[in-house]
DNA sequence: GGCGCTTCTGCAATCGTTTGCATAGAATAG
DNA sequence: CTATTCTATGCAAACGATTGCAGAAGCGCC
């Protein structure tokens, strides 16, 4: 009881079972149970759980290259949109006894690209890339490595590897049209960065659902953020709005960047949504508690973590499966950021 | 080029170099550096870069019984109190050539226990509790591990562990003392769960405040929630407002429970701060995005994080260094949840 | 009763490092 | 110039599992 026991280790289990430890190792692996006698795999468990065993991942991981383990890279874990997917993914790994080692990369590709490097030498059996630019280097990689991976949220341009996201393009045409049946006509963008799908295909949506409404022009009413940050998204809108005074309504392509809006519109004295509707995008916690709520397109995160989690365990269990491609159908939430526009022209200044 | 290549080991530096293995090992240690002829060391690190060696870290732990891994336990990673905390973490540790594997509890023991044997087993360095109740089992678990632990955030009885925390009790007088100098007498506690320090303390704090500024009752105006969520904030204030009807301001042990006051308030037909005045406590982000922008105590999340790392670290270089419990000033910030009292009483219903 | 098949278990190599110990040669002392 | 101490390196044994291979029973079958 005083010294600090030894580790138990699978040779004692044998020992006291009173077999060699390769049966042991046998006996105690559900995979391979079948090739021990009932009798025997019995013993070995009861010795096990008598003497308290428990197998050391390490060391099985350096000779079976495998580590039950799962390597999640995030943009940026203060982002309220990823700890709901965190909670999907969690949950689908943890249901096939797999853990997720997550790592933040603060939207910097060389945090990125270490944590790939880290998770890889951990000997990761996988992993899922929140993090993915259009053209990403970091897939390359993990080719490179043999490492399975499936995106998250952001995809990349050609579908070479799995990938479960939102339909973008949908999501952004339910906000315009949601503002045109309020009336709005001149609607402008606040694009996310052009190097994410996101950016891309929610302008790429927004685009198309102007045309559709007949409220399209050329060039299309549309800034974009260098980031998906709110001041980056302040900063868009005052682009956007000096170059296009008369717009009523912003789609934002994100809830930050939408909060960017907020903050640009009080600059400007003007009110949302009496003189300005903004909507965002991926209904983030707490997007209902903004002054004033936000109307936004809601995206199924714990679903879209929980399903890329079984994408990548599926493609664990047999490398050559074929890549998938899901794509999430959003849904528009309507809050108090959004209204009919006001009859005259906006306040003059 | 075809092939998958096998994994660069030691042994292949080592036969570049012309050295033997061990020697290899020696020289690309900074530790053991010296032991090696410099001419020797600068032709095994030219051999290792030359071949793209990366040493495994499994391997290396299995023998040397440590891993260069810090866990951190965190009850609830969808509440924006902790990214913060958790990039200070993750900074701190950075700069020490450690990686912090973050797991998610859900404030459910039974969860925080599996993960710090999975922790554990994966041999982590030491471990950062964010989840500790005032007396729990899981340090007893992690001082039979030989597990270093510092404690953030929370805390527990009896300080025979390190522990980072806000001083609580000054944080919850800050609170009073802005309500009372705004003209409040009647002032409500909605307390954070007893078993938690944060409650307790914070509780303890409103308390001896209230009795400062000559208002404290027998007994003191508190509703306790269960848990640190928003519906359970709702349900204390529902209960606090109900027993206490006087009441012209509630002090919440922290924001989220604040939000709960908010509905509340709301559902009550309470205009917040007009007819009531709500605090929070830990200023979260977004906490200035709320409607109303929400007057709380702020807490240094960051530094409180980088401080636990710094903390254990040390505490893992020489396991015998005395625990010490540090105590971080909080500081208001008010914003628009908080007003002067009405004239007259709250309107009735 | 001998033969071949299964079925179960043991043997030993392996995964990639680290490190205590031994040793060869160099450096220093006497 | 010998005796002694250092220093730099090599050797080999861990660390704790997994697994291909081989051998020993056990079994049925002719």
């Amino acid at each position: 009881m005083g010294m600090p026991r030894k580790r138990i280790t699978i040779e004692d289990v044998a020992r006291a079972a009173g077999v060699h430890a390769s049966t042991v190792s046998r006996a105690l692996n559900p995979q391979r149970q079948a090739l021990v006698t009932g009798a025997v795999a019995a013993r070995v468990a009861a010795a096990a759980r008598r003497l308290g065993y428990r197998p050391d991942p390490v060391a099985a991981g350096l000779r079976t290259r495998r580590s039950s383990t799962i390597g999640v890279l995030v943009p940026d874990i203060a982002n309220p949109l990823f700890p709901p997917i965190l909670r999907g993914i969690e949950a689908a790994l943890g249901d096939a006894g797999y853990t997720a080692i997550i790592a933040n990369t603060d939207n910097d590709p060389q945090r990125a690209s270490d944590a790939l490097e880290r998770l890889a030498a951990r000997r990761a059996d996988g992993i899922i890339l929140a993090t993915a630019s259009r053209r990403d280097s970091l897939l390359e990689r993990c080719r490179k490595l043999g490492l399975p991976v499936v995106l998250v949220n952001r995809s990349i341009d050609g579908g070479s590897v799995s990938a479960v996201v939102t339909d973008d393009e949908a999501g952004a045409a339910l906000a315009v049209r949601h503002l045109a049946l309020l009336g709005h006509r001149a609607i402008g963008h606040v694009a996310g960065p052009r190097r994410l799908s996101t950016g891309a295909q929610r302008r790429r949506g927004f685009v198309a659902a102007l045309r559709a409404i007949g409220a399209g022009t050329q060039p299309p009413p549309i800034a974009e953020a260098e980031t998906y940050e709110i001041e980056a998204g302040a900063r868009a809108a005052a682009a956007l709005l000096a170059t296009n005074p008369g717009i009523t309504a912003i789609v934002a392509a994100n809830d930050l960047l939408a909060l960017g809006c907020y903050d640009e519109a009080k600059r400007l004295g003007l009110a949302c949504p009496r003189d300005i509707s903004i909507t965002g995008f991926n209904d983030m916690p707490f997007a209902d508690r903004f002054d004033p709520p936000l109307t936004t397109v809601r995206i199924p995160h714990r679903a879209m973590g929980a399903e890329a989690a079984r994408l990548l365990l599926a493609e664990i269990e047999n490398p050559r499966s074929p890549k998938r491609a899901i794509e999430l159908q959003p849904e528009l939430v309507v809050r108090g950021s959004t209204a009919r526009p006001r009859a005259g022209p906006p306040p003059a200044r």
